[in-house]
Order: C-alpha cells, then structure tokens, then sequence
DNA sequence: TCAATAGCGTACCGTACGTTACGGTTCGTA
DNA sequence: TACGAACCGTAACGTACGGTACGCTATTGA
C-alpha cells in the first residue's frame, strides 16, 4: 500500500516509539546505505517486522518515513529581518552558507540522498521530491526573503530573487555535494566551510552588489 | 573476481560485439536504472548470461566496464591555445560551460551518476571514482590550461587556478545536477544553456577578470 | 570432412530479503 | 484477576535474481 508522501507535519501524528524506530532506522542508513533490510531495523530498533509492516506498510513507506522525518527534525529559525545593514546582511549570507556547506557534508544529508537519488531512477516514490523540498527549495525560501530586503534597502541588485539564490547557490556548494556523493574524500573542516563562506559571499556580492546602494562593490 | 578498474584503455581491448554488448547495457542502465538484471542485460544484447560472466567476471565488473566503456566514448578534442584575445577566451569559456551542461543533463550521465551514487555507499567498487574521474576532473584538467593561459595574457586574475576552476564550476552547474539526480523535472532547452553559458561566463569573468590587464571588468 | 572453439538459449541452484504468520509477553483497563 | 490490545522475537513462505551448467548451432582451421 502506498502512504501519502505529501504529508508535511507527520512529526505531530508520530508516537514516541515511532520516532526511536525511525531514529534507528535513519542511523542504520547512515551506516549501510540504501541495502538496509527490514530484519536490520526491526533488529536494530528492538521491535519486530510485524510492527514495521503494521506502521510503515512496506519497505518504500519505511523508507519515506524516514526521510520525512529527518526533514521534519531540521526546521530552522527564521531570519530576523531587524535593522538591515551591510554587516548584518554579509553576516546573514555567510551564515547561510556555512550552515548549507555544514548540511550537505553530514553523514546524514548524504546517505539520505544517496537513498534518494537512488530511488528516483525507478519513480515509485517522492523521495527525491521530498529531499529536495526540505534541502534545496527550502533553502531558497529561506534566503530569498534576505536577498529581497537587501535590494529594498539598496545593498544588492537584481531582477529576479530565484536567479541570484542559484547563483549564490552554485557559489556556495559547487561541486562539494557532487563529489561528497560519489564518494570523494573530502573533509570539510569547519575552518574551511568558514573561509567557503566567507568567498561566497564576498563574490556574490560583487556580483549583485548594488553599485548605486549605500555602499557599491 | 574484482577486475581492474584503473585500466584506461579498455576501449581498445574489447572487441567489437563486446562493445555492442555494453551499449545494450548502457541503453538498459538508460532507461531501468540500477536495477537492471544480468537476464535482462543478456536479452537485450541478445547473448548468454554464461558470455556476461566469462567476460565481465560479475554484475559488478558488468557496470564498471559499462561505465569506462561510456567514459572512453566522450574523449574530446583538446583547446587550441593559438591567438589568445578576450574575445576567444570568453568563448572557450561559453564553450565550456555549455558543453558541461548539456552533458550533466543527459539521459546518459543522469543514469551513471545515479548508479554511481548508489555504489558509493557501500564502496565495493570504484564506479563513483571512475564517473568522477572521467567528469568533474577531466573537465578541470581540459578547463584550466585555458585558465592559466588567460592568465598568462593578462586577462585573468586569480592565485589558485583550482579555486577558480572550482568557482566557474558553481556557477556553471549551480543546482542543476542534484536536481536532475534527485528526479527533478528541468528540461533544459539549448536556448536556456546557451544563456546560462553566458551568464556564467560573464559571472566569472566579472569575479575573475584583470582589473589591470589588456581589458577590466 | 571433421574436430574444436565461441557463443546463444535456457534450465537450474542457492541465497537474500520482503512479507506474513504465530506463539509468548507486557501493559492498560474493567 | 481477567481480558484484550499492542508488540516482541522468530520461524516460515515466496520470489527475484546472481551465478552456473548444459545442450545446441555456427564458424574456423587442418
């Protein structure tokens, strides 16, 4: 039976139990890959398949669970959108980029859209869609709000919001998830994941830095 | 039996039905993704499981040999370095870029990334060094004897050609690739990576370009 | 003409795993 | 205390698929 993938708030309708069990099953794919089987998360969450099936349905609505679940976990604070300078828009743009770089290099993000990139080949479920409505297209949402007060109040300048998020995207992750996916040794340290974003930031706001604002390039 | 897979040339050590063999392969891997069957590889070639084994070892040495099979197909032509003005930089630059795309957004990477992907949680074999090897770093071997020869002329300013090279990247790609592996709908039109070649371009030339040189920003 | 080899098609084997079934245990409730 | 629901642990079932064996055909070479 397919559950609906759609669902947003399934951390509200999850019981206690239901979170370890999916707790479990999400460390479990972070350490074997998609190639986890039902025996190992029952065995693994102390519970038994029958729950699983009784719970998730089957193995994809396991899978889908668990997914929705680690997106539910990461709600972020919103942007504070007080007194706007320079600094503190810089200051709003790093933090974005470092908190991206941070997520996209985690053991989790990646085994997750390992999973996800995995099953999007064979279009049975959204896991794909799911991902990338709680990673990518989140972000976006999250960022463009300070982009848009940032060329209200005359620091930046563009045309269109959606342009320059993928712009600032591409210069914030470029080819880090790529390679973190394929498997690539790449350790990212946290002083490094500071100086990427501090140079993303730097150019992306030379390239949509207002010449005419308060305070050009 | 693991077979080797840092072999370089195995273009040239396979025969032709061998070729024809992968290419059912690779068509297969097209369209059903990782899952496909040995049976199902063996129909489509119209040749026995017992030659699959007896040539490619197993399912593993299957995929790879698919894989370098492809990667010994996209061998391009290398960038002439004659007359070297602004103006042929820009369009080696747009020529990258557009090249990149067009294959980051085919059928055929889409597919080998993924199972690439998939293989690399579990790292039994190489697929996800191999697809690497034969995209994102071939693409900056090619990329950056172009970068230094900008450069070298006085067009270009940068200290390290690999950040630069990594920058370009970003704003090449940005988040097309995960989008597509994700499953994402985004078709991309010839107009549309024409435009977002230029933009790029543009970008970076704007991020990169000599202040001093022959022509500033 | 006659092996001999390569390769096609297919049947077969073993295993891993998704899924189901069932006995036993705990726990809440009357 | 009795009952039932929920759940644990495990055994069992069915199937898909990787891998192997075998018979048959065709091509090659002496």
């Amino acid at each position: 039976m397919l559950h609906a993938v759609t669902d947003i708030d399934t951390s509200e309708t999850l019981t206690e139990r239901q979170k370890a069990v999916l707790d479990a099953a999400l460390r479990l794919l972070v350490e074997e890959g998609d190639q986890l089987t039902m025996t190992a998360v029952a065995r693994r969450a102390s519970c038994s398949k029958e729950t699983l099936y009784k719970w998730f349905g089957d193995r994809d609505g396991l899978l889908t669970a668990t997914v929705q679940w680690q997106a539910s976990k990461v709600r972020v604070v919103p942007v504070d959108r007080k007194g706007l300078d320079l600094a503190s828009l810089t200051a709003s743009l790093e933090r974005f980029a470092s908190d991206w770089l941070k997520v996209i290099s985690s053991d989790t993000s990646i085994a997750l859209n390992r999973v996800a990139v995995g099953h999007a080949s064979s279009g049975k479920d959204d896991l794909g869609a799911i991902v990338l409505e709680n990673g990518r297209f989140a972000l976006a949402r999250r960022l463009k709000p300070v982009l848009e007060a940032g060329k209200e109040a005359g620091f930046l300048e563009f045309s269109d919001a959606e342009t320059a998020f993928r712009t600032f995207f591409g210069l914030v992750a470029r080819d880090v998830q790529i390679r973190l996916l394929l498997g690539d040794r790449l350790e990212l340290t946290d002083a490094a994941i500071g100086g990427d974003a501090v140079r993303a930031t730097q150019q992306f706001l030379a390239l949509y830095g207002a010449k005419t604002g308060p305070r050009g390039l």
